[in-house]
DNA sequence: GTCTTTCGATACGGGTCGTAGCGTAACTCA
DNA sequence: TGAGTTACGCTACGACCCGTATCGAAAGAC
């Protein structure tokens, strides 16, 4: 994007890219997105207006790369076991979506979105598929512990792989970013030991045995679910001590 | 809020007020949050702009009004399983908010919430606690139905049982919003049955059995997980052809 | 009919957006 | 070293919106 690096003429300061990037997260923090004007921006990056307007066309564009970055900072150690994986990537992510500066720019990028395909492309690419990876990490990871079977071969199999991968990150940062920004609660440690608990073993798990089912069924419940999907299993690998947090 | 109907004087119209909102939502859908000017909610709907802030203080407090009752659509007809009454509000919700007053609506709130108390708890009560009854009727009836165990007697239990639903709530909501408003990618009825799946049996599930836990043990995991929260369990209650779309 | 409150219309000060014009600074290339 | 090219800071500008104030008229309550 901000490539072709004019070969003559006077270069553009790098040192301005980086000080209005910071102005505008630290504008973003104390105003919001409402309050951020174009002019403090560049009042705080000691850099005229004009400049602002020389390297993105409008707000969105700014904020956007602004906000980018700083879901960089997520990182996926290898914590032992898929559970211990999971708690700790939502931890991390609640705790950068604590920060003020985190939580007001996604919002307001993600709501001017929700009327600008462009920006909305610019999101999918500049956040959630360069975050993506940890779900594919920790996913491999758990693969190779053998708490999650391998995936299937050839080109279905692939596929297969990716809408899961795709369906874990929603549900994951979805959970995370409803629960923070919507909701309006903290995330805090058991409550990321809850939601570990329910995705690794559902609703339905933690009884100590198959309950006996009662015979109130279905009416006629549409036949769908035809094994389609995304699909991966195995066992949590590590025997927890119990169930560890039952929902 | 708008209560105290003085008892003289010239009544407030009534008429009025639906138009002021119907033209507010109409005005969101086009225009979006930034481009929503007061001047143009009160030219659609045929009133003075004065009158916009005789009954609300600013844009945020009117658009709030304006988009809670969006949600009040939503239901929950008893679809005979558990499973299938997670997929339908999945589907439905994503039906909602795919329209494009209730998306752009509900995150230009949410964004503007961020850095607004009063108004995060406008949205916790309009929105979510008023939506919440879903998650409850579905765990009712689940729990008559078998699928799931009835709550722990006692306040203890209670407890439980509304951090229960809080969680799931969170994640249900959550993954349709992310999908929807941040991957930006539709809700396919396959992608809500993926889900369903995932929530009833977890990852580690729909695997042919026990899978043949792999030595690579947790190096030195924490030893979390002391069963504690929301418990809950049971079968899935329908014998369902085959696991059903494991993740 | 009087009183009270709401309504529509208009005007206003304060603020932001995004652009334009200008002289200057910085760097490249011959 | 000097010409050419581009970025920069500064200032000013028109267009727009916000939220408020003012005023006469309208609509009910008593």
């Amino acid at each position: 994007m901000a490539d072709s690096p004019r070969r003559t003429g006077r270069p553009r300061s790098t040192a301005a890219d980086r000080a209005i990037l910071d102005a505008t997260r630290s504008a973003l923090v104390e105003l919001g997105w409402g309050g951020l004007t174009m002019g403090d921006v560049a009042l705080r990056a000691g850099v005229a207006k004009t400049t602002l307007y020389r390297r993105w066309s409008n707000k969105n564009e700014l904020v956007v790369d602004a906000v980018a970055v700083l879901f960089d900072e997520l990182e996926l150690p290898d914590r032992g076991s898929l559970r211990a994986d999971v708690e700790g990537v939502v931890l991390s992510f609640a705790e950068l979506l604590e920060r003020p500066e985190t939580k007001t720019s996604l919002m307001a990028v993600v709501a001017e979105a929700t009327r600008d395909e462009a920006l909305r492309a610019r999101i999918r690419t500049a956040i959630v598929e360069r975050q993506k990876h940890l779900v594919v990490e920790g996913r491999r990871r758990a693969q190779i512990r053998g708490e999650l079977p391998p995936d299937p071969p050839g080109p279905r199999g692939a596929a297969q792989a990716a809408r899961a991968v795709d369906l874990i990150f929603d549900v994951i940062a979805g959970a995370v970013v409803h629960r923070c920004l919507v909701s309006a609660e903290r995330v805090t440690p058991v409550w990321a030991r809850t939601l570990a608990a329910l995705l690794l073993s559902g609703l339905t798990a933690g009884a100590p045995g198959p309950a006996p089912a009662s015979p109130a069924a279905a009416p006629s419940p549409p036949p769908h679910g035809t094994a389609e999907e995304t699909g991966e299993a195995g066992s949590d690998g590590r025997g927890d001590q119990k169930p560890a947090g039952s929902v």
